[in-house]
DNA sequence: AACAGAGGTTCAATATATGAACCAATAGGG
DNA sequence: CCCTATTGGTTCATATATTGAACCTCTGTT
């Protein structure tokens, strides 16, 4: 681990639940020791990552952020592209969307739309996802570039009592979303969520994301997971098609085929 | 300079000019060695900071900036409170309108909105404003906090014939700024641009950035510049506003005296 | 086939990061 | 009012991580 990555991991620690962060608290969090944490504290600041609050001489996110972003995203219009289709989303199904991206070998979340229809809502606080234990995570190693399975076996953390801690127990769910083309996790990564996700591609048919709805576990029926999969599959169209990609011919048809079974099985209940 | 800040110091190459750049490229732009500059980069994808084009194998900003970024908006809402702001008054001077904050002693471009009505307009394309040379930058001069006279001291570059490059002519500017309330800049950093600022206030009631319009200098007039004070003063209320903070008595006072004054000469001629 | 340029890698030299201990200032408690 | 426990910030010898010239490998051009 370079310092700069030592330095630039700090800035993970601020989030909205714990926006301003002091001195001392850093470290304490961080596991760190302080000179080290306050010259890269410093370091940050000099380049605007970070800012003091002149009030508190707390630390918190910097304007610098703000231009870089701004630039990512006129570079990579992956934001604009994902939050009206996950409005309706979110709308439609009553619960929680959410997209993801891919970069390298992290799934990143980029953006959450919550539905106001429930009280009780899931609610995504997560910056990076756990390939293994989440339904986009799964979504993106059926799908996504073969190392990323290298990545996924090194972590392997036990979550909840259903996250899949073996290989073995992988593979089986990877495969079945081979199968389908949509993923489901149910309650790998937090008790009482279940997650379903689709996969997201971009103009070179690799796979850019996922697109996921996470629904709390005790509103979960088979109708609802139904008109989920259903929706789940026109978002990941629209933003597929957003960014410029197009969905693979053979998803498409794992999609097609497991809709009707799906539809059948309503029908036979 | 720590290796940290040498490393976060390649992502400000980035631009919507210049979205994505190859090692070589870089190392040309930046003036680094190849080596180094790899393993920097490496490390800045490695948190997500940059990513690479799988393609071109070229570099360009990366996921992690848009999650940092929502979260400074959400602690810091300076963007939200800004936009809608400067559409109206770029609207209404018919110029480019911008704003900037002031973090540490950096002056930094949060926000920019050109207007539609004339084909040859202003653009803002720089990330930090220097100090002595812009309007926005002598409006932090002449109502921030008195450690950033030095570090203007220190950096005196001159962009064009009118860059005030001595203490003195410097000094001369900031003291009318603190007259008017409003600072002018007539082609100090670009030749053909003249910009006019007024300071923003934070709920601390320290400067908390600027906001100014950009105006091509063929188009500028007595009456253009009434317009764009006028204008001005009430965007810089709004943006005020809305970050939380008031705009203190003896700048107002300025305001309404330079307003008058203006309409004086007006009425005059 | 030879070449130029790209991205990526190696290893010794050395500049840089590190952290225990230390200061100064502030806030609360008895 | 002193004592203690915090806080943010600083110092300096030690040791570790960064550096860059040279090198490799691959790709597309002449």
């Amino acid at each position: 681990m370079s310092s700069a990555t030592k330095a630039l991991t700090l800035l993970s620690y601020f989030s909205t639940a714990r926006p301003e962060i002091g001195l001392s608290q850093l470290c304490r969090i961080a596991e760190r020791d302080k000179a080290t944490t306050y010259r890269q504290l410093q370091a940050l600041e000099s380049v605007g990552f970070i800012e003091q609050n002149p009030a508190t001489k707390q630390y918190r996110l910097g304007p610098a952020l703000m231009q870089l972003a701004q630039v990512r995203e006129a570079t990579v219009p992956r934001k604009d592209g994902a939050k009206t289709v996950l409005r309706t989303l979110a709308d439609r199904t009553g619960e929680t969307a959410h997209v993801t991206v891919l970069s390298g070998t992290t799934l990143y979340g980029l953006c959450e739309c919550e539905s106001p229809h429930h009280g009780t809502r899931a609610v995504i606080d997560i910056n990076t996802f756990p390939l293994h234990a989440t339904a986009s995570g799964v979504c993106a190693l059926a799908f996504g570039p073969s190392n990323l399975h290298a990545v996924a076996l090194e972590n392997l953390d036990e979550f909840t009592a259903n996250t899949p801690t073996t290989e073995a127990k992988l593979s089986e769910l990877i495969e079945a979303v081979r199968e389908t083309g949509i993923s489901h996790s149910d309650q790998c990564y937090e008790i009482e969520i279940q997650g379903i996700a689709a996969p997201i591609f971009d103009h070179t048919g690799h796979l850019a994301g996922a697109v996921a709805v996470a629904c709390v576990a005790s509103r979960f029926t088979p109708e609802l997971a139904h008109t989920i999969k259903t929706e789940l599959l026109i978002a990941a169209r629209d933003i597929t098609h957003n960014w410029g990609g197009t969905i693979p011919r053979p998803i498409e048809q794992s999609w097609a085929k497991s809709l009707t079974k799906v539809t059948e099985q309503e029908t036979a209940s």
